[in-house]
DNA sequence: ACCTGAACACCGTTCAAGT
DNA sequence: ACCTGAACACCGTTCAAGT
């Protein structure tokens, strides 16, 4: 490291957290990353949850590049999806979960998109607002949810699925006939795939209220 | 306390996160109210984990209790908003968001509960493990995000929610037209009121497959 | 102007030893 | 059988001091 930035740092805690995992992202550690006294980094960002946003904004370079044009819901079906496997491409980032409104140039070009995509197809500001918040809490809850196997490859995440559902298989049928009658059902596909049912769900929802 | 049971301990670590937050609740902190040295916990629970889900279980006592019986629909939106107030009450729970299978018995008469109704609407055991799933991460994961906020009273949450419109109509018009355009439409209502419009919105997704 | 390093005030968890 | 207490291996953050 020449030069300690805000984007050299950011650069450089990308590198750890693939090394060695999100988890393992320490002020400590990414000090020694930098070749730097741990301290240094508090003279860029105020604080790691700072630090951590960066990345997760750096993270989500690109999202509202190239969207399909041929209706506002594939366009935000995309953009939702897309959205959701950079946080999970992250896990810490997921866990950064919040209300908060974006500050930084990524997440208000999000914004901006969906927004403009919901105003062209008929959305006035009030529906847009609720439709833009529905999408959000839903894209970047299940990514939240989700994050916790994301770490593993698919195989592993297949296996763990299968345990889940012999756990509701050997429930007591008496007490709850529903889970055990549909364990063999439950957690269908990848979580790609509940998470992609989900927001046709939500987005059929919202394109009823435009009619 | 007279006897440490897992019990006890939970209901002595929900004191502490109802005196102090749910931010501050440490096994160092909860070993001093249990009158006990800190470590006699892991006696009793593998993890803190393993804690935080107990007490998140027990936060969770009655949600399936007297659901609306007028029709699917409503009862799964009564029990999902119930689940998400529960969660919100413990701000600490919402962190632990995951995509685990329920182990506790509160959580599984939820999953029975949510299974029982869509059977009865007439979905399918595929079809009601996508619905399930669906409503799940919405519910949760919303819970996640809005957790950041629930601490504050409702006067503290319209201040920041006003605050964070100001925050979008100070964006560059040229570049952020539509945020800029829409900021005093953005976060309308409480976080309550959004949930139950996704909410809404994904219901309604979801009975559309029936027909 | 920028970085260091000691220090503060904590964490979750393990395990040999006590009673 | 159950609990203690020392210890381990860490955290994020502040701030006076250095260069």
């Amino acid at each position: 490291m020449t030069r300690l930035t805000r984007d050299s740092i950011v650069t450089t805690a990308i590198e750890v957290i693939g090394k060695h995992g999100s988890e393992q992202l320490s002020v400590r550690r990414l000090g020694e990353a930098i070749d730097a006294d741990p301290t240094a980094i508090y003279r860029h960002f105020r604080s790691k949850d700072e630090l951590l946003r960066a990345i997760g904004d750096r993270c989500l370079i690109g999202v509202t590049d190239d969207l399909p044009t041929t209706s506002w819901r594939e366009c935000i079906r995309e953009l939702c999806i897309r959205i959701r496997a950079a946080n999970l491409a992250q896990p810490a980032l997921a866990t950064l979960v919040r209300g908060a409104p974006p500050r930084h140039d990524n997440e208000r070009r999000i914004t901006e998109t969906i927004l403009a995509r919901l105003g062209e197809a008929g959305f006035d500001s009030a529906a847009a607002a609720f439709a833009y918040h529905a999408l959000i809490e839903l894209t970047i809850g299940s990514a939240a949810i989700d994050s916790s196997l994301a770490s593993e490859d698919s195989a592993a995440r297949a296996r763990i699925y299968a345990e889940w559902r012999s756990d509701y298989a050997a429930l007591d049928a008496g007490m709850f006939p529903r889970s055990v009658g549909g364990a063999a059902s439950l957690y269908p596909g990848t979580a790609d795939d509940r998470f992609a049912y989900a927001l046709d769900r939500l987005l059929d929802g919202l394109a009823g209220t435009l009619s």
